[in-house]
DNA sequence: AAGTACCAAGCAAGCGCTTGGTTTGTCAAG
DNA sequence: CTTGACAAACCAAGCGCTTGCTTGGTACTT
């Protein structure tokens, strides 16, 4: 029935993190037993410790997977753009699909259960967070520099930041907003007017 | 030495309440115990419940009466400024200030400590909370009104909220940004450019 | 035969909260 | 002003439960 040996093994781990970031995002770290996870993947509790060597353990996994697959798509995704704003726009939208996206990566947790980290714990996500943030500060100075956004890139970031952690308390898939929509309306704030014009003329002409 | 009767009894509710914020605020509701609340109270944890019913009472009373507070402070700048302008303004005010300050209100908690509330004290919190978002999206929709605002008043005031209640992870005081620094920064973001430029041209006047 | 993946059982510690009794302030009756 | 019944504020001790995690053994794979 179960699938042993070495594919087992990681297989049982991926379910094992898959379990655990949706229910650390639904209960939260603390309120989250060993038990709830075990349970959700059809183990006992004490058979988590053959893939994790403690709680925080899975939350430290869960979170640095989030970060590093979140901080590939971003740089995929600025690389891909040929236009300051068009990075921007992508930023934006790859920070609120992870956000808000229910499976998988979760940059979301680093947001409400960071202080369920030990300080060795903090400190090693800092550095991961660290490489994540510089990408989003190096196209704000361009843009700041190009006079295309009016406030200053650091507290610029923090902003959109909060804008963005805070839609996974309201976003719900498929209703209300859409994420383009979400994203777009982000986007016409952070941009000086002129500039977004300039970007929705530079998309209309190339849809065309 | 200490204050029995009925004055001692609301001082030291008090003393427990504000107590509690902090600790809540630093570690969570979870990572907070009562014997960590009745430490810096400087009582024994069982004397606790003389003064409330659990813990989860503390954060109920706690976060309510942040919201009040709140709430008045909001409801009397609006109806204290003349312009939809410097209605905004002071809304934002009111909220990083109530954010970030470290005594009495924290409606911060409300954020972070939501979902340790049981069922029932997540609706009531919810009513109160709903007459605190309609003093927002009264001005937000006056001002959409008026084209002084691009977004729509429902989704702006999501990522208005999002960036201000995000500031409590970041905002130190008297480092790096002053608070009317910040306010001042998201209004600008917040309105059109026109509206902006009309408003700082007002206040100038008026200083005059 | 060896090693992995898991179970069964439970331990030590910490949790929120209760209980029973002691101290302290309040206030009307004498 | 004294006195004594009463209630409020708090302590001392610990109960019952849950927590993260450990230990020792078993079933399955290679």
């Amino acid at each position: 029935m179960t699938e042993r040996g070495e594919e087992g093994k990681r297989m049982t781990r991926k379910r094992i993190m898959d379990a655990a970031v949706s229910l650390f995002r639904h209960k939260g770290f603390e309120r989250t037993t060993v038990r709830d996870i075990a349970t959700a993947v059809g183990i006992l509790s004490g058979s988590l410790f053959h893939h994790f060597s403690s709680k925080e353990d899975i939350l430290k996994e869960v979170i640095s997977e989030a970060i590093e697959v979140t901080l590939a798509k971003m740089s995929a995704s600025v690389d891909e753009s040929d236009s300051i704003e068009g990075a921007l726009k992508a930023l934006i939208v790859c920070e609120l699909e992870t956000v808000t996206g229910e499976s998988g990566a979760a940059v979301g947790l680093l947001i409400s259960e960071w202080r369920s980290l030990s300080e060795q714990g903090q400190s090693a996500m800092l550095e991961l967070r660290s490489a994540y943030e510089g990408v989003w500060l190096e196209v704000l100075r361009s843009a700041s520099r190009l006079g295309k956004i009016r406030v200053e890139p650091i507290l610029m970031r923090k902003l959109i930041a909060g804008a963005l952690n805070w839609t996974h308390t309201w976003y719900k898939d498929g209703r209300s907003y859409q994420q383009a929509d979400i994203a777009e309306q982000l986007l016409s704030m952070v941009l000086t007017e002129k500039a977004y014009a300039d970007y929705c003329a530079d998309t209309a002409m190339s849809a065309v």
